[in-house]
DNA sequence: CTGAAAGCGCTTACAG
DNA sequence: CTGAAAGCGCTTACAG
């Protein structure tokens, strides 16, 4: 009997279709209660749904939410962001679920320049649209020119509506603090990027700033290099046994160089947490997958999402917002720091 | 200057809205390749772009395709699939990659029930939908009443159109195979479900199988009960400790079982692989973390997701497919199996 | 091969 | 408060 329009229900209703639109869209603001009602009762009827993709195209919201992925370069290919790093599902799922509640869906992409972002936004009529780990100006700039809100996560930008960010320093801190405070004196810092991401820099300012205030010498305190992947976190294993081996304990800005620490350590007869206390970044399902359980930072990526989602709808619907969230961190004590003797 | 529409192209070109259309949609068909030049230069000059709103109202086709992702019931809450388990984001970004190079965007969503599958399905005009995790038959017959195209992964569901699985049965046997190989003659299957999962009830026959063609006594060779969580590994791994001490050798039908008894051994002095040769299951990214890495069955969850897409456009254009889609599974030797010397 | 016209299912001023 | 009508930007028979 072909779908059930809007029609169908004005007729059996005894009204117009502007009256059921009316009624369905303006909740009881220019129609009497008894309308309403009655029209109400054939909605439900009849099993009505309004069909998205016409309300779309008449009145130009689609009541549908963009979150783009960028792609990454990793070893001269390309790879979307989400492929690489299971970690966004989490965040995805935070914002689907929060969206859902308030009746707009997710528009899933990865995009790999401008022009696919603007694409997709006007051809799909998208009401917001949220970035995630998208760097380059260029884009953003370009991205903006559709008017549509931007939300950014984990990749601040100015051209961006609003920025959903952690604090980087403030984790750097805490890690570190707790390192010093377990005693240790001669601390690494381990990652890459660290000049030239402001990401990882905040956390080395942070671990700077416990450094500093706990009086500790900045000279036995290095940066140690290492890519951020487990063979990155092996080779810094290494270099900490035979080039740095008065460090006692290392604060990494990632799990997975925690991780090919610890893996260095045991695979060479050495313990974690008995001769390196080993501090990781991100509170990875892994952490508590290993022995020993890794003490990390940990953010609340479901948050964010839901967090990025609640923004996404008010801006959607012209609602001020502030330009940036930062979302706590928090530190996640487990056994691979221990206290310095001797 | 408001949008481009196809109005503006034919006006610029001389030709009506229709020739536009039929160049656009036609690929050289009923259409001269004079006007199709002349309308493709229009196009490129003004940066057209066809709305994806309007077509689908008219067309009935959105190009748009739902990704359903179940809600599970843990500790009595409900939580997405998605959220739960990292591991689908991976079939996600296979799905998305394959089906944005032809042309089709993914609609994502938790569902809980059938009516929320079937309201989108309708209200989006959705082309057609995979859906993750989803084993109720009633659910199922519902949702296969809109018509649409409907691929199961990882839930075998006769409703569905096509299923892609894994060969659950033979991953169990080359697990077992290689334990078997090594030496081992007392070896134990660890998981829950055994007897109501069908995907764990096949790995199960296929351990039962090799353990047959090796001439292996199966009343050496228990099922050890562990929940498929951490804890769930760790307890299991206490119970092989003392209750099935000559058990040398364990298939867990997870990774994270399997993690979980090696935490527990490492935790109480014991050795993996010296005391125990342990396989899991799933290839989690966390297996290359661990000291020793682990032994396990690898999926291409990704190459499972590029699947499900050819499958569902294909589908979604009305070409023929086959019913199942068995794809391959393959063993991952790493440290955590050894040699049985005794 | 091309174009005029109707139609997809809504929303939105505008009269009444 | 309610309804008739135009319009959103396409596609699709149908004539020509």
């Amino acid at each position: 009997m072909g779908r059930i329009t809007m029609k169908d229900v004005a007729n059996k209703a005894g009204v117009s279709v502007a009256t059921v639109s009316n009624v369905l869209n303006n909740v009881n603001k220019k129609t009497t209660e008894e309308t309403r009602v009655k029209v109400m009762s054939v909605v439900d009827e009849l099993n009505y749904k309004l069909d998205m993709t016409a309300r779309a195209l008449s009145s130009g919201k689609s009541n549908l939410v963009g979150v783009f992925f960028a792609k990454h370069i990793i070893d001269g290919k390309k790879v979307p962001l989400l492929k690489e790093n299971p970690f966004y599902s989490e965040a995805l799922s935070g914002i689907e679920n929060r969206l859902s509640e308030k009746g707009y869906q997710l528009l899933v992409a990865s995009i790999d320049d401008k022009d696919e972002a603007l694409d997709l936004i006007r051809r799909r009529m998208l009401d917001a649209v949220v970035i995630f780990g998208m760097r380059s100006d260029y884009l953003w700039s370009t991205i903006k020119k559709s008017g549509v809100p931007l939300v950014s996560i984990d990749a601040h930008n100015d051209q961006a509506s609003v920025n959903v960010e952690m604090d980087n320093e403030y984790a750097g801190y805490i890690a570190t603090k707790h390192l010093i405070e377990l005693g240790h004196k001669k601390i690494a810092f381990c990652s890459k990027y660290t000049d030239v991401s402001e990401l990882i820099g905040g956390r080395y300012k942070g671990f700077l700033r416990a450094i500093k205030e706990g009086n500790l010498n900045v000279e036995d305190c290095p940066i140690v290099e290492s890519e951020i992947n487990i063979e990155g976190g092996e080779d810094a294993g290494r270099l900490l046994l035979e080039k740095y081996s008065d460090i006692t304990a290392v604060f990494t800005s990632a799990d997975i160089i925690a991780f090919g620490i610890i893996k260095y350590y045991q695979a060479n007869g050495k313990s974690v947490p008995d001769d390196l206390s080993v501090v990781g970044f991100d509170n990875l399902a892994a952490c508590e997958y290993i022995h020993p359980g890794v003490t990390t930072i940990k953010q609340d990526i479901y948050e964010k999402g839901i967090k990025a989602a609640d923004i996404l709808v008010d801006l959607a619907q012209g609602i001020e917002v502030e330009k940036n969230y930062v979302l706590p961190v928090e530190l996640i004590i487990r056994e691979s720091t221990k206290k310095y003797e001797k």
